[in-house]
DNA sequence: CCACTATTTGTAAGCGCTTACATGGCAAAT
DNA sequence: ATTTGCCATGTAAGCGCTTACAAATAGTGG
């Protein structure tokens, strides 16, 4: 019984239960317009045809997709995986699907991702910091999708955001560094050129050093990859300099945890002779020994309110509204007091 | 100049370049078939007006999306995510693109999702595991959708996989633990309903216990969530039984990272006082201390050849040749042999 | 029992694209 | 010059759905 060959349309569910197409949709789509009578054997049908309305057709006719399209940079880490889960986690509740691509830090491949999803429909779209073309913006205005730029909060930028300053706070765990007695500081950052955040902790460490009469010249700086062993090559390469930094200030985790590495290769011991410090608090940083000193970044909560703010733009009930969200210090074994007599490698 | 209220469609493309809809169409898609004059004519128009397809449009029409869906357990951690990424890069570079969701390790969720990739027109589907709702894959042959398996492989199933035999790789982890003179050996699983590739890896380590006449009801097993926090329990949780054993095989290192906190929570060194091993060999097995043995999976080739076949499925080029992908043991020191008196709890 | 309103269902016009088929133009062959 | 054949382009029919609008049916008060 019943045509077994291919997928079911529409249609074929209406002759089945000998109603209209129309009925089939306002069964699927708004329940509370048909007669429950109708509703049950339209639905008997769906449910013996197995029948899954297409996507594609659907989008084309409602110009809706209840769809969230999100880039990051990248999955190979977990830099974005628990946020991103969050904001998944919110939209499903919602009703929305996510559609998440990676783009592996390289704009060129961000913008054509951004382009497919939005051929895809997408309702919304969530990207991570704020730097890229001006061109993108206005291709996405022209195209009626809402943007939000999360990972990253700025007041001073058109777009709306969800996020915290990277820059407020690195200088606050800078300011802790400080506390602790170092001044011959170093740092290892992601690369810097089209990503706001990594700028923006480069930044926020110069600061710290520039308040606290510190010459933001002297901090001997490497920029590298977000990999392990980036960051433990960047680590050896500082410590080979001829000032040895007593502290490494790493741009995230994933960076710091390299430099332990780095650290372990060179028989350095970490916090004894270098303090190092990373960015995001991601489990990587309880897992390493010594545990890392670094900040925390709520991501969870970073995702719950993004969602929550670009479904709202989506829906037409906000115009888009930016949160700032507090991040904390987590001070752990990987900071310490510089050694008594810091060596250097004259 | 031009219509800047909203997206271009291949109409005004049309009328702006002063061909047909059609011709336009074959600029885009086949080139070739179109002469230089007036394809550079169009092409131009495309360009100016900032022209993107409209993607529901062309799957309707076309009905091929030149787009492959994978549902993968979870992004939360880094077990899928170096294979998915070579799956991904090798999908790019034959045009294809990349839609990932993630299932929680929930069949219903999981379920859902297919329905949902299959809606969106999906060409072909990346699963994790065999096991699964039979209905499921007819649901799928129906739609005319192919599917790969991955990370598992199983000759006698009728789906096609690329992966690897998680009974044997765990097998000879254990057959080294043996040599290793450890007899009380305990494990740490991850839940196994509806996780073929976590009951492979348990019946592996019985078959090991079998061959070398100890008896496999002896081993003590603990089955959690993949957590890291889960893993620290359930070795607390071994470690407090009247018989400690004298190594935790864990299903996959970021339980056996777990176990390690553990370990070091209770004061228990590894592996002087107890052996751990892994499985998968990702990033952090070589990061905690002390390093992990474990199993090493060739996520990066499992990706590659993933993508290759089911791209030839999808092409009709393949009916589907499964794939079994090579393990090795990597050696760390979390493996060594049992202390001399092995303590009890007794 | 009728007129009128409210509710349920049907009709049909697209949404933006691809593609089979038709058409027209031009060069080579007769 | 006429025919043939080929190639570039145009025409138009859907793809499977939603939804404005029309129609039919049911319910209500006079």
């Amino acid at each position: 019984m019943g045509n077994t060959r291919s997928a079911p349309t529409l249609d074929d569910v209406a002759k089945e239960a000998g109603v209209s197409t129309a009925t089939v949709s306002r069964c699927l789509n708004s329940p509370e317009r048909v007669v429950e009578k109708t509703r049950i054997r339209v639905m008997k049908a769906v449910e013996e045809m197995g029948y899954t309305p297409n996507f594609a057709a659907r989008v084309m006719a409602a110009k809706q997709s209840f769809t969230i399209g999100a880039i990051i940079p990248t999955m190979e880490n977990a830099i974005f995986a628990r946020g991103l889960q969050a904001f998944q986690d919110e939209l499903r509740e919602r009703g929305y699907t996510l559609l998440v691509s990676s783009s592996a830090y390289k704009p060129g491949i961000e913008k054509e991702q951004i382009r497919t999803l939005v051929a895809r429909g997408v309702d919304g779209l969530l990207l991570i910091g704020h730097e890229r073309e001006e061109q993108i913006y206005e291709y996405l205005e022209r195209h009626r999708v809402p943007v939000l730029i999360a990972w990253s909060y700025s007041p001073d930028v058109r777009q709306t955001s969800v996020g915290f300053s990277n820059r407020d706070a690195i200088f606050e765990l800078a300011q802790n560094v400080i506390d602790a007695g170092h001044s011959r500081i170093a740092m290892i950052s992601g690369f810097t050129e089209g990503n706001d955040r990594a700028q923006k902790r480069v930044v926020g460490i110069r600061d710290a050093l520039c308040a606290n009469g510190i010459d933001p010249d002297s901090m001997e700086l490497v920029e590298t990859t977000y990999e392990i062993d980036s960051g433990a090559n960047a680590f050896v390469d500082l410590m080979s300099r001829p000032t040895r930094p007593t502290v490494v200030m790493c741009g995230n985790d994933v960076l710091a945890a390299g430099a332990l590495r780095g650290a372990r290769k060179m028989g350095i011991s970490v916090p004894e002779e270098v303090s190092i410090t990373g960015f995001d608090d991601i489990e990587l940083a309880e897992i390493v020994s010594p545990p890392l000193t670094t900040v925390h970044v709520p991501h969870r909560k970073m995702g719950h309110k993004a969602a929550q703010e670009l479904i709202a733009m989506v829906e037409g009930s906000s115009e888009g509204a930016s949160t700032c969200i507090n991040t904390h210090i987590v001070s752990r074994q990987s900071l310490a007091k510089p050694p008594k007599n810091a060596a250097t490698n004259k």
